[in-house]
RNA sequence: GGGUGAUUAGCUCAGUUGGCUAGAGCACCUCGUUUACACCGAGGGGGUCGGGGGUUCGAAUCCCUCAUCACCCACCA
């Protein structure tokens, strides 16, 4: 025998990647028709290992890629990575803070050359990572979104945007994170419940008629305040609105005003207004024409112009302070405990400011209203299918967007603004120019970079270069396969952008998968210690056991604890196919001569060409509709149950070169998406195989079976089966005989019988002696001693029972006139002809039960 | 405050438009040197599908309601 007992994957993978590389089977290449098949990967961020969910999402794409390569479609699978600006820069400052320096020792020309570095390390880690996770990418058209390409697409974007006035630059509240020092989009903000005071604060009036008191959560910003509002139709406070008062601890008059935002119900009914540092806040200040008065820089520290004994003091000192000089000066009413959400930057946990910045905003309106549309008419098509309702109420309710980042590592904002008029901005790509001169005046280029985001909303049709071959080939792309959780950040606006800048959909389908969790059931995350490294699985079990366990009992859109169990049940596929496939090669030779429309002699052959066309029809239709997870599940069992355990055990009885070859042929196509490695590798031993690869082999088509042969097959199965059963339970040896009376079939199939149950003979007799069977149609004993059939007695009591409670229900059902009336005839039929074998069963038992009690 | 998803065997999960006796893998029990495979073979046990109500001839599946968990969204100071 060629192979060697077990399948070892580390001997045989990196050959095989090699081998379909060499043959140039990643490019796309029609087979056989015109249709195309394109997945653009979601680029992993190389600034460390893939984590499993990266196993997860390529093993999905890869089996839809193998899946329609094999169908014979130009295939193309796209890799690429992300440089992922804040998030890459936020680990970079983890490192350089464990060698005790931090961004701020660096310009950011240094810092963006030092984290350019360490990316290109990562970036090449990724690549032998996706070879070992057998992706059959298109490694020709590698992208990384800091590619010529994807930042000349990043331009024309803003340029075009800029052109047609979406693109506006406003001081505005951004969400700043005042320990990573810059501004994030709203989506980016993460919000936390968060314990914490009300604290009712007395203003007094001027005219020293009274005082109003406010209630707020953030004292502190009371600095800033500029006025205090109440609602116009709050009896309570309608002869205060117009005065002043005067503001504790500054020596500044503000007025009071109305306006309908303020709850009358919450807290006092009363607010004090800060509008440089609460978003409600700044839209009555704009409202009001107030003035904005900031109180915390960007460093999160009480501003210069603040009073001395403030100034400087980081936020929550600050507020201590003005808390217990607000109660010393007799200006605090109350502290209430205070339950509210809190936004917090999502990489450091830092509570959010709202701060007055200059930034570059996006007007969505115009991008969401075509997004929606496009979903509404049912041109995408979701898998789950509920996150495309999700999508739309989302771009419902979409704002403006930021896009900002005052960071170093990203891609720069080729905007340049005028040193003599800070209002002239212009839009210009030489972003390495630090100042630039047009028409004689001097303009220097706004030092922020661009949100990822921004220029990965393009990543669809940038990595294909807008306007190529590729493009009109491959675009839109058939499927964009990515995590649930980025659907708002990225989905969305590859959506908009796509449509924007293309006039087309973007992706024709989307499917999304959910999260990998730990065992059990919990976030995997460095912190907690859970994170499984996908590379180390793949070394324990293979790639192929750690692509099929992984995907195993994965649906669309649902988060799933990690099973290792699930990577052991493929390995052990794999490993069968390799004995399946060993035996096969031993029986059959090397010299055989494969012919693709096998000659079925036996009812066991009919009966396996009718199960690999009923399969092949049943995965084709799951993996047509994206249930990778059923599919697998098919193959394992058309292996396993149909093709091993009983149609290996009946050819040992009665050999079919012809079927057993194409069993095997066919079963190796059907499962090479969900394990390539080892389906090659037994295919490269094939000596008898006429199509050289595997992976771009065609993918099988339904034979055609005799299904009376079939059905004859299926009856020796249920006779066996009874038989193993009597077997089994009175423990007997291999020395019975089964005896049957005039069974045709019987005599025809008597070695095979006698080899799949186990017995030592098969003989026809006039009248039989021994236990007689009941399941089975034909008449036939095992001829078992007295002694032992007495014992089974108690056994046929128990099936006695059980036929009787199958014979009662279905009765039930029969003489439910509404159940006749009403049901299909076809289902009314079956539960005829239930009823109808359930007796006769019964009658054999009952026969049985007679025969030997007495 | 609103929304979405989940709840099925000891564990991890499938179950497409309502229709055979609710499935899988692993775990468990009994037996087994049988022409590839002990990463194996044969047989078996185990679930009132989260609770309650409803629609229907028929519900894990549709509707209502409650409970628990998870996630998302929202400017209530």
């Amino acid at each position: 025998m060629n192979l060697p007992k077990v399948y070892e994957p580390k001997e045989y993978e990196s050959d095989i990647y090699a081998l379909w590389e060499k043959s140039d089977a990643f490019t796309p290449k029609n087979r056989g028709n015109n249709d195309t098949f394109s997945i653009v990967i979601p680029p992993p961020n190389a600034n460390g290992n893939l984590h499993i969910g990266h196993g997860l999402t390529l093993g999905i794409e890869d089996i839809a890629i193998r899946y329609n390569r094999m169908l014979g479609k130009a295939t193309l699978f796209v890799p690429g990575a992300d440089h992922a600006g804040f998030e890459t820069q936020s680990v970079y400052e983890k490192q350089l803070e464990k060698e005790g320096k931090s961004r701020f020792d660096f310009s950011r020309e240094e810092l963006y050359d030092r984290v350019y570095d360490f990316v290109a390390e990562n970036k090449d880690n990724y690549e032998s990572q996706f070879r070992r996770l057998g992706a059959s990418l298109s490694w020709k058209h590698y992208t990384y979104t800091l590619d010529p390409k994807i930042v000349a697409q990043a331009y024309n974007s803003f340029k075009k945007m800029w052109d047609e006035g979406l693109i506006y630059r406003g001081e505005r509240l951004v969400n700043f994170c005042t320990f990573h020092g810059t501004g994030f989009a709203d989506i980016e903000v993460e919000y936390k419940e968060e314990a914490s005071h009300l604290w009712h604060i007395t203003y007094p009036l001027t005219d020293g008629s009274g005082s109003i008191t406010v209630a707020t959560t953030r004292p502190e910003t009371m600095l800033g305040d500029t006025a205090v509002a109440v609602n116009p139709t709050d009896e309570r406070y309608a002869s205060f609105i117009g005065k002043t008062v005067k503001l504790p601890l500054m020596k500044r008059e503000i007025p009071i005003i109305a306006d309908e935002f303020v709850d009358t119900a919450f807290g006092t009914g009363a607010v004090k207004i800060t509008p440089a540092h609460d978003p409600n806040d700044y839209e009555a200040g704009k409202r009001h024409d107030l003035p904005f008065i900031t109180v915390i820089s960007h460093e999160g520290k009480i501003t210069h112009d603040m009073p001395e004994d403030y100034r400087g003091l980081e936020v929550l000192e600050a507020r201590k302070k003005i808390v217990s000089d607000l109660k010393e000066q007799k200006f605090l009413e109350k502290e209430e405990d205070y339950t509210h959400n809190v936004g917090h930057c999502y990489k450091c946990g830092t509570v959010i400011q709202p701060l007055l910045r200059d930034q570059w905003f996006i007007d969505m309106q115009p991008l969401t209203k075509p997004a929606i549309e496009a979903l509404k008419s049912g041109k995408i098509v979701f898998h789950p299918e509920v996150k495309k309702q999700q999508l739309i109420t989302y771009l419902e309710n979409l704002r403006d967007w930021n896009i900002s980042r005052q960071i170093a590592w990203g891609i720069p904002i080729p905007a340049f603004q005028n040193l003599d008029d800070p209002e002239d901005w212009i839009f210009d790509e030489r972003v390495q120019e630090e100042t630039i001169t047009v028409d004689g005046k001097t303009y220097r280029r706004d030092p922020d970079v661009f949100d990822t985001w921004f220029s990965s909303s393009s990543w669809p049709y940038a990595t294909l270069g807008l306007g190529s071959d590729d493009y009109k080939k491959f675009y839109p792309l058939s499927v964009m396969e990515t995590g649930a959780d980025i659907l708002y950040p990225w989905v969305s606006r590859m959506l908009m952008f796509g449509l924007y800048n293309t006039g087309e959909i973007p992706f024709k389908t989307v499917y999304l998968h959910g999260l990998v969790l730990d065992q059990h059931g919990a976030k995997m995350s460095k912190s907690k210690g859970n994170v499984i490294n996908p590379m180390e699985k793949v070394d324990q079990y293979g790639s192929d056991a750690f692509r099929m366990g992984v995907i195993a009992g994965q649906s669309a859109g649902n988060n799933q604890s990690y099973d290792e169990n699930r990577l052991v049940a493929a390995r052990n596929f794999c490993n069968k196919l390799w004995n399946v496939a060993r035996f096969i090669e031993d029986k059959i030779g090397d010299d055989f001569e494969l012919r693709h429309n096998p000659k079925a002699e036996t009812p066991a052959d009919n009966w396996m060409l009718h199960k690999l066309q009923q399969s092949i029809r049943e995965i084709s239709d799951c993996l047509d509709n994206y249930r990778f997870a059923e599919a697998s599940e098919k193959v394992y069992h058309l292996l396993w149950d149909d093709f091993a355990d009983w149609y290996i055990e009946a050819s040992k009885s009665n050999l079919n070169p012809g079927v057993l070859a194409y069993g095997l042929e066919t079963i190796l196509k059907l499962a090479h998406p969900f394990a390539p490695f080892v389906t090659e590798t037994i295919w490269q031993t094939l000596k008898w195989e006429d199509e050289s690869l595997l992976i771009t082999a065609q993918w099988p088509t339904e034979p055609k079976a005799n299904d009376k042969e079939a059905a004859i097959f299926e009856e020796v199965k249920s006779l066996v089966t009874e038989i193993r059963y009597i077997k089994a339970s009175m423990k007997l040896g291999h020395t019975n005989v089964l005896y049957h009376r005039g069974a045709q079939l019987l005599n025809e199939q008597r070695q095979l019988i006698a080899n799949l149950a186990r017995v030592k003979d098969v003989v026809e007799v006039e009248d039989g002696d021994g236990l007689h069977l009941t399941t089975t149609a034909f008449d036939c004993w095992l001829d078992i001693d007295a002694a032992t059939a007495e014992s089974f007695v108690r056994e046929l009591g128990n099936q006695i029972e059980q036929q009787q409670k199958a014979i009662s229900q279905l009765e039930g059902r029969l003489s439910n006139e509404s159940y006749v009336k009403n049901a299909p005839n076809r289902l009314v039929d079956e539960t005829r002809d239930q009823l109808e074998s359930a007796k006769q069963q019964l009658q054999k038992l009952s026969d049985e039960q007679a025969r030997f009690s007495k």
